[in-house]
DNA sequence: GAACTGACTGGGT
DNA sequence: AACCCAGCCAGTT
């Protein structure tokens, strides 16, 4: 393959990654990858989203248009209904963010981040894009939006 | 540039 | 129910 070409798909996934959080509700690393025809990587999904630029910061040169504060990362979690724990404020913080849109987190004794996924989860069969937009939660991403401003 | 490290998952013990 | 494991592959030592 030409030079370059592999880091071009990279691209590609991130963006796609990005581009396929479904609005509203909750869904999971591994659902992410299955829209995306590649149900073996959910890892790569996250990935992306460790990647995810914060949205406080300078951008104003090129780099990426996709950050924390235009994509909805808080709604992806595992596929037994966990927030990942990962860093020692990064588990909270999501769940802060899922509770501004009306998600019931429970934390149990460790300090572990639950939510039920037969109530909030999320699993459409295609991408958003695809499907259309979803009306009845244009008002959920404007919260969202307005919380990371 | 080889080795190691994960924001995961499903299947097997 | 809890642990183990292989597969995944871009980033980070």
């Amino acid at each position: 393959m030409a030079p370059g070409e592999r880091s071009e798909e990279v691209h590609l996934w991130y963006t796609a990654v990005y581009e396929a959080i479904p609005s509203g509700k909750v869904t999971s690393y591994g659902h992410i990858a299955r829209l995306l025809g590649k149900p073996e990587r959910p890892r790569q999904v996250g990935v992306c989203l460790k990647h995810l630029p914060s949205a406080s910061t300078d951008r104003s040169k090129k780099s990426s248009t996709f950050h924390s504060g235009n994509v909805p990362w808080q709604r992806v979690i595992n596929s037994k209904g966990g927030i990942s724990p990962r860093g020692p404020s990064a588990a909270s913080h999501q769940a802060d963010a899922l509770r501004r849109e009306g998600v019931d987190i429970r934390e149990d004794a460790m300090g572990q981040y639950t939510v039920d996924l037969a109530k909030y989860g999320w699993f459409p069969d295609v991408l958003p894009s695809e499907a259309g937009l979803v009306e009845s939660s244009d008002e959920e991403d404007e919260e969202v939006a307005a919380y990371h401003t």
